[in-house]
DNA sequence: GTTTTTCATTGACATATATCAATGCTTTTT
DNA sequence: AAAAAGCATTGATATATGTCAATGAAAAAC
């Protein structure tokens, strides 16, 4: 447990071992099962989680029950709901899990005291905010201006690994297309 | 000059006049008239711009010429290519003036420098993250979700300044469709 | 091992939005 | 003051994408 995380905190800040004691009491660790809820609609979201194993996805549901997935998170990664988070309001967003999953969970407590207490936690959340920030920006640009197409072979290079591992009609959620559009597309791509 | 600057800090980070007079040292004021660049795409941004007074958009330019606006900044707001400014890749955006304007800059290495000697402002910058964050996010889930008429409903009530200083088809551009769609669109709504 | 559910694919059709083009009104430039 | 450029609007038409519906295959649940 924790391996991953403390890997990928050490790459953005150095931690010595003393810190990364430290840090540990600040950490829940939790498993969590396919299909099951982290966080629904509604309840103010108290985490960020961290994926040492598996993968999870956030997502909305609109009036029409139509669902709008909003971010995948596989190993490595983080989720959260962070505008509820830093705010305290409800979350917008629900979050599941699409593999049995392994996560270091911060919650808004920890992360407070943290941040107190810790220069270089608040450091890591700096870097973790713009990467978050630079993802978003990427995606953002590609959701206006690129084609459906062009935002389909986009997300495929970039993340291959989703590819294999997500339902297709999740990612066409996350392109913001209908599943029926994206396999039409991907039939007529293989043709050329 | 810096006023609304620090007001706006104060109201995320609250400074002594110490610190003010410190970070003056660090900050460099720019006047900059209509329809000149602040940034050019392929130059590195090495730059965050606070607006004091006027108006700017950051955009790209595709192939075929045709402006993406990314980001529209009144006063008391921030623009920069933050991907270029945080990683030193060149920029991908370009930022011009809408109208005659004063800004405060924060050249790449004075925020090095701050982040070193000034934990406020490691504060502030990741309070400014987490605002820039939040916003792109409703921003994404928005082009994502509403239709072309409830994005537009959503971006006047939001920005209601912004519909009254920046001409039509530039916020056509910023919610991703054609000049010609958003008229109609308008003209359908009033009629209603 | 059988039944259910989930998922990807395909077809027919509807609809939203883009594109191309023209017009008149403002604003800016000279 | 005249000319040019920028802008919003409207019409005709083309195109991309969504919607609804059906099918078969694969995966999950029982």
């Amino acid at each position: 447990m924790y391996e991953l995380f403390f890997q990928k905190f050490n790459e953005k800040v150095p931690l010595t071992k003393e810190d990364e004691v430290l840090f540990k009491t600040y950490l829940t660790p939790k498993k969590i099962r396919k299909k099951q809820y982290l966080l629904q609609e509604g309840d103010p979201c108290n985490f960020t989680a961290f994926v040492e194993k598996g993968a999870l996805r956030s997502y909305t549901i609109d009036e029409k029950g139509v669902e709008r997935i909003f971010q995948f998170a596989l190993e490595g990664w983080t989720i959260s709901d962070l505008y509820s988070f830093l705010t305290g309001e409800p979350a917008t967003y629900q979050i599941d899990a699409l593999e049995d999953s392994e996560l270091v969970l911060i919650s808004k407590q920890a992360h407070e005291e943290l941040l107190k207490k810790a220069p270089k936690y608040e450091t890591y959340m700096r870097l973790q905010l713009s990467g978050a920030y630079i993802a978003m920006q990427r995606r953002l640009t590609s959701s206006i201006s690129l084609s459906l197409e062009e935002r389909y072979v986009a997300f495929s290079s970039l993340y291959p690994e989703m590819i294999q591992r997500i339902p297709q009609h999740m990612i066409a959620s996350y392109l913001g297309l209908t599943p029926e559009t994206l396999s039409r597309m991907r039939s007529k791509m293989t043709r050329k």
